[in-house]
DNA sequence: CGAGTTAGTAACCTAAGCTTACCATAAAAA
DNA sequence: TTTTTATGGTAAGCTTAGGTTACTAACTCG
């Protein structure tokens, strides 16, 4: 609860030590990731739109940045990209249904189907790598090739030890 | 992970060119942001809830991190967390709904709410600031605090110099 | 004063994921 | 070889967090 310090408000209302807020207001990190990733998000979107792909969210791109060429199961990929498996399986389901990925069955397990690209989806995959790698460009312009490269390196880092915690 | 570029690149199917994607593929930004702000969004809920706040979800935070002590409007809000206002108006309804803060008209412009925490709403307030206090330190210890410090500092810059362009 | 702007609300929509439940197959145990 | 348990995958529906469109009431400025 509150940090018990002494020195208070005088108002009745105001009976609680406010010392520290001004300061934790100031960058507040959840805030912080939540607008980043809506920024980047919107970009990405955008990006491909320009680009010709009008039927695609920024989110297909979660399945496409986590299949190996050689092909991947739903759960490899889900797993990969850190959501349900359920969620890989929508993503493959619009994909597929858009041409950019084939599902063929695993001659080793009969339960799994394997993700793999279309030449269209290996478009788009190329596609997709050059709108993040322009997009990186024009941030690093923004704030800094450095400091660019310490947020992603800091926050691979962090996402990989959070979830093993 | 690997999965290097020699497969089967001489197929027809395979007839465009690869080499960058295993390096695009590694640390996608706009994945890792997700992932981060997913991983923190979830702490901060835990840490809320551990503190006895169970009605209260991690945006809830977004209202409290962006109102002055003396009060501050809807729209000021809003700017200030860079959401709509609708979106905030509704965290008002519900967090006066549970007693945390209390509406009041603004004597200078009768279309204004001013929105200010309730003594419950300031003890939230401590108690929220703590739950950050304790999980970025949490996080310093597990990637460093000097990286830590480098993402929160970048990504300030990087929203900032994003949301106005 | 009237035109345009701004604070706020209401209703509905979207995105992206998760939970619970289930089937079929595979792998491990008995 | 059965039985049991674990795993790949799908389906249906929920949750979170926010946006869009449309509108009212009040403010501001020429």
């Amino acid at each position: 609860m509150a940090q018990g310090k002494s020195g208070q408000g005088s108002r009745k209302d105001d009976a609680v030590e406010f010392g520290t807020i001004e300061a934790g207001r100031r960058r507040n990190m959840r805030q912080l990731l939540l607008r980043a990733s809506r920024i980047v998000n919107r970009h990405v979107v955008e990006g491909l739109h320009a680009r010709g792909y009008a039927d695609l969210r920024s989110t297909h791109t979660t399945l496409l940045s986590n299949i190996d060429l050689a092909g991947s199961t739903v759960t490899t990929a889900a797993d990969r990209a850190g959501i349900t498996k359920q969620a890989m399986g929508r993503l493959a389901t619009e994909l597929e249904g858009a041409g950019y990925i084939r599902v063929r069955a695993d001659p080793k397990d009969a339960r799994a189907r394997v993700l793999l690209l279309t030449r269209t989806g290996k478009k788009l995959m190329l596609d997709s790598l050059e709108v993040m790698a322009e997009l990186e460009q024009r941030y690093a312009g923004s704030i800094g090739q450095d400091r660019l490269v310490a947020i992603l390196g800091g926050l691979a880092d962090f996402v990989e030890g959070a979830e093993q915690a």
